[in-house]
DNA sequence: AAAAACACTTAGTACTCGGTAA
DNA sequence: TTACCGAGTACTAAGTGTTTTT
C-alpha cells in the first residue's frame, strides 16, 4: 500500500477504558445454527475514582497559581504527562487540545485561561514523573500486576462452544477522547441470558440480542465517531474459522489466477476507459500487492492512499530509467512507499493516457472505485476481492522461496525462513521505523563476533584440550554471524505483520515438519495459539 | 446510485517482562 | 543487585468490504 508520509501523532487519551463486565456465554447447537445462552456473569468493574491533586502541586496561569475545577484538572494532567513528548510542541496538537480542554472548563476558568502558552504544567509534570517512578519500584512486589491479572481473570473471558476464550500530521492530534460511560455502551447477549448489571446508578445504552454478529459490547468513539467493539481473542474458535476461510479463498484463487491475469492483460486494450482503468489497477494490485484504496473523508484522517485512491502526483513515468524500460516510479517525496517498477508496455501507455489533462490532486483512476473493482472480481470467482490478492501472493511467495532453499544447518534454515518471510514483507511494504538503538545493537553484536574470533584464534594455537572449546566456539560464532546477517537485513522490515495476517500458517507448519525445525523457532506463543487450527490439521505434504 | 453506517481485518507503535551483562 | 536489551504482547488507529439508509 502507499502511505502518504503525513506525520501520525498519537492522540491524547482522555479515556479511562471502561472495563466491561464480560458476558459469559454458553452455546447450544441446533440443527439450523447456533443458539446462544447466558452462562455466568460476574459483577461490573468500576473505573477508579478521580483523585484531586495534592495541595502542594499547583497549576499556574500567567505565573499565578490557579485551582482548577475537577473536570479541567483531570484533563490538564493528560497534557502535563506528555510534556516530554514532541507532540506537545506541535501547533495542531496544541490547538486541538486547548479547544477540547476549554470545553471541560467552568465559565470562570474559560474566561481566565485564554492562552495555552501562559499555562505552566511544571509541577503536575513532576508529580506524574514521581508517580511513574514509584510504580516502577512497586512493580517488584507485583501488586499492580496481580490486580490487573485479577481483572483479566474476572472479566477477560467468555465461554463459546464450551471453550473458555480470551476476548479479545494527523488533523485530529491532541483532541480529547471522552470517558466512556455505561450510557454509551450497547450490550449484545442472548434473550434468555441474565443481562449484565450496569454499575450502580447507571444504565446501558441498549441491550440487544443479535447472534449474527460477533461482538459482545460496542460504543461510539467521540473523536472520529466510529464504532468500537469488544470481540473475541484471535485464538478463539470463531476467529480461527474465519482465518481458515480466508486462506481457503486465497487458495482457490490459485486455480483461476492465470485466467484472471490473461483477462486483465486483454482488458488493457479495451475500448472502455473504465475497463482499462480497472485492468491497470488490477495489474498493480496483483504485481505490487497494493491495497484496494477505499475513499475516505478528506481532512478527517491522515492522507494515506491505496490503489484506487492513487493521485496523479503519486507516480512518475519513465520510458527508460537505470537501463530498464517502461518504469513507473511510485512515491518520491510525499509517500512512505517508494518503488520503481518496470511494467508492461501497454500499462505504461495506459497510464500516460490516464494522466492526460490532469493536475496534481486529481485521481489517477477517475472511472474506478473499490466497489466496482470488487464487484468485477467477485464475478470472476466467488468471494474474490482485492485484498485476497495480497493473501494469495504473500503465501505463494513464501512457499516458493522456502522450496528454493537448500541447507541442513538449523541456524541457516532459520535464516532462510526469515529471508522468505522478508521477501513477503517487502512485497507487502510492511515497514517499520528502524529501531532507535539499531546501530548500537548491530555494533554490539559485531563486537561479540570479533571477540569470539579472537578467542577462536587463540584457542586454535593452544593445546588439544583447547581444540574442543574451539569447536564449540566455532559453532557459536556461526550462530552469531547468522544472527547478525538476519538482523541487518531486518532493519526496516516488519516480519510480524505478514506472519500474523497474510501467510497461510499451514505452509510454515509443513515446512517445520519437513525440515525438522521446532515450530517454536518460527512461531511464538501468541502465534501458536492463533494458529492452533493449522498446527492440528497440517500434514507434512501440505501444498498451498 | 451515492453516502453513511457497520462489522471485521490489518498494521504499526509503545510498553512489559524476563534474561543477561555489568 | 542493577541496568539494559530485545522479543513478545497489548492496544487501537486505519484499513477493507458489506449492508443499510438516504
Amino acid at each position: 500500500s502507499l502511505f502518504c508520509y503525513v506525520l501520525r501523532a498519537k492522540m491524547l487519551y482522555y479515556n479511562w477504558r471502561l472495563l466491561l463486565p464480560l458476558v459469559m456465554w454458553e452455546e447450544q447447537k441446533y440443527e439450523d445454527g447456533i443458539k446462544w445462552k447466558f452462562l455466568e456473569h460476574k459483577g461490573p468493574y468500576f473505573p477508579p475514582e478521580y483523585q484531586p491533586f495534592p495541595d502542594d502541586v499547583k497549576f499556574y496561569y500567567n505565573g499565578k497559581p490557579v485551582k482548577l475545577s475537577l473536570p479541567a484538572e483531570e484533563v490538564s494532567l493528560f497534557f502535563a504527562q506528555m510534556l516530554d513528548h514532541e507532540y506537545t510542541t506541535k501547533e495542531v496538537f496544541r490547538n486541538n487540545f486547548f479547544r477540547d480542554w476549554r470545553k471541560e472548563m467552568t465559565l470562570e476558568e474559560r474566561q481566565l485561561i485564554m492562552d495555552l502558552n501562559k499555562c505552566d504544567f511544571g509541577e503536575l509534570h513532576a508529580m506524574h514523573k514521581k508517580k511513574v517512578e514509584a510504580r516502577k519500584n512497586l512493580s517488584k512486589e507485583e501488586k499492580l500486576v496481580e490486580a490487573n491479572q485479577k481483572i483479566v481473570e474476572e472479566y477477560g473471558y467468555c465461554v463459546l462452544d464450551h471453550h473458555r476464550e480470551r476476548r479479545g500530521d494527523h488533523p485530529k492530534q491532541g483532541m480529547l477522547k471522552k470517558r466512556i460511560q455505561p450510557e454509551d455502551v450497547i450490550i449484545n447477549c442472548s434473550k434468555d441470558s441474565r443481562i449484565p448489571e450496569p454499575p450502580a446508578g447507571h444504565h446501558w445504552k441498549e441491550v440487544r440480542h443479535d447472534n449474527t454478529v460477533t461482538w459482545l459490547a460496542s460504543w461510539t468513539e467521540n473523536v472520529q465517531g466510529s464504532c468500537k467493539y469488544v470481540m473475541l481473542n484471535a485464538n478463539s474458535k470463531l476467529k480461527g474459522e474465519k482465518d481458515w476461510e480466508k486462506y481457503e479463498v486465497a487458495r482457490r484463487l490459485k486455480t483461476c489466477v492465470d485466467a484472471i491475469r490473461a483477462q486483465y492483460q486483454e482488458d488493457l486494450q479495451s475500448k472502455q476507459m473504465g475497463t482499462r482503468q480497472r485492468a491497470v489497477a488490477l495489474y498493480f494490485i496483483d504485481k505490487l500487492a497494493l491495497r484496494a484504496g477505499n475513499e475516505k473523508e478528506e481532512g478527517e484522517t491522515a492522507d494515506t492512499v491505496g490503489c484506487c485512491s492513487l493521485r496523479v502526483e503519486h507516480i512518475t513515468l519513465q520510458d527508460t530509467l537505470d537501463g530498464q524500460k517502461c518504469v513507473v516510479e511510485f512515491g518520491k517525496d510525499c509517500i512512505r512507499y517508494y518503488n520503481k517498477v518496470p511494467v508492461n508496455k501497454r500499462v505504461l501507455k495506459n497510464l500516460k493516457l490516464f494522466m492526460e489533462n490532469k493536475q496534481e490532486g486529481d485521481d489517477l483512476f477517475d472511472r474506478l472505485n473499490t466497489q466496482m473493482l470488487n464487484k468485477h472480481l467477485s464475478s470472476l470467482m466467488p468471494g474474490l476481492t482485492a485484498k485476497v490478492f495480497r493473501t494469495y501472493n504473500a503465501s505463494i511467495t513464501l512457499q516458493q522461496q522456502l522450496r528454493e532453499l537448500t541447507t541442513d544447518n538449523v541456524v541457516e534454515k532459520l535464516l532462510s525462513y526469515n529471508r522468505a518471510n522478508r521477501a513477503v514483507a517487502i512485497l507487502c511494504n510492511h515497514q517499520r521505523a528502524p529501531p532507535k538503538t539499531f546501530e548500537q545493537s548491530m555494533a554490539n553484536l559485531q563486537t561479540k563476533i570479533d571477540s569470539r574470533k579472537e578467542q577462536l584464534d587463540l584457542a586454535k594455537k593452544e593445546l588439544k584440550q583447547a581444540k574442543k572449546e574451539a569447536k564449540g566456539s566455532s559453532d557459536n560464532n556461526l550462530l552469531m554471524s547468522v544472527q547478525a546477517t538476519d538482523r541487518e537485513e531486518n532493519e526496516q522490515i516488519a516480519l510480524s505483520t505478514s506472519k500474523l495476517n497474510y501467510l497461510d500458517p499451514r505452509i510454515s507448519v509443513a515446512w517445520c515438519k519437513n525440515m525438522e525445525v521446532p515450530l517454536d523457532k518460527i512461531y511464538n506463543k501468541t502465534l501458536r495459539d492463533k494458529f492452533a487450527w493449522a498446527i492440528d490439521m497440517t500434514e507434512h505434504d501440505f501444498v498451498f
